[in-house]
DNA sequence: GCTTCATACGTAGCGAGTCTACGGGTTCGA
DNA sequence: TCGAACCCGTAGACTCGCTACGTATGAAGC
């Protein structure tokens, strides 16, 4: 998968995963690879400095927490981390509608 | 629509544009804004560098013309653009695969 | 005790590519 | 004559995911 079509989906893809869960970011990862069947392999530069944007913004806040002496930084959506969520979801939709419109199999019917 | 979310999609979109046709420059962003109902509208500044780094790559060519003393560029697929992309449709099926499966409705099922 | 691997966090800087903001020129209708 | 649509193009900014690196703990193997 080339490295540039995440642009602008990843946020989604955060939030989607933190619905309705309480995960630590490399869980996250590891919840990725598996819903994704294998191909979205996020490297941790890119994950959780997508984090950190999401929780200045407002839409995940998290906890420290030590399990069997490992620190680990445990995020949740907040409400407004839901309501961006739904609004992802549409604009994921329009995308792809708008995307398979143009990529729609074949020539152009006779037209225009 | 958020301006990143083409990244790396943009090529898939004006070679499937191209399928078939020869178009200019300029038929090619209403053809666009065409097919995806109006949700795709592309500035010149986006299109004219992204013609050109298709030509440089050898999917694309052009000839110029002159319509009632307009000056036109006219661009068509070479084979190797053709397959391109259908490389390019394939990569977007695995793309939209990969985001549904983490974007789909809702919590997770119980499990991992 | 030492090494190695999996777990877990994080930053700095790069790089690719889209967008903004220009600029040039023609035709045609009001 | 003036504006709008048509048509080409470039320069530079900016965003943000990726590469490469650094730190630390626990458990297993030897």
């Amino acid at each position: 998968m080339k490295p540039d079509v995440l642009r602008g989906h990843l946020d989604a893809l955060l939030l989607a995963t933190l619905d309705g869960r309480r995960l630590h970011g490399y869980a996250i990862i590891e919840a990725l690879q598996l819903r994704s069947g294998g191909a979205l392999d996020l490297p941790t530069g890119t994950v959780y400095p997508a984090l950190r944007r999401l929780e200045r913004a407002g839409y995940v806040t998290s906890e420290w927490s030590t399990v069997s002496g490992r620190q680990r930084r445990t995020y949740h959506l907040t409400k407004a981390g839901q309501r961006a969520l739904v609004q992802e979801r549409n604009a994921w939709r329009e995308f792809t509608a708008a995307i398979e419109g143009v990529l729609g199999e074949g020539p152009w019917p006779a037209q225009a």
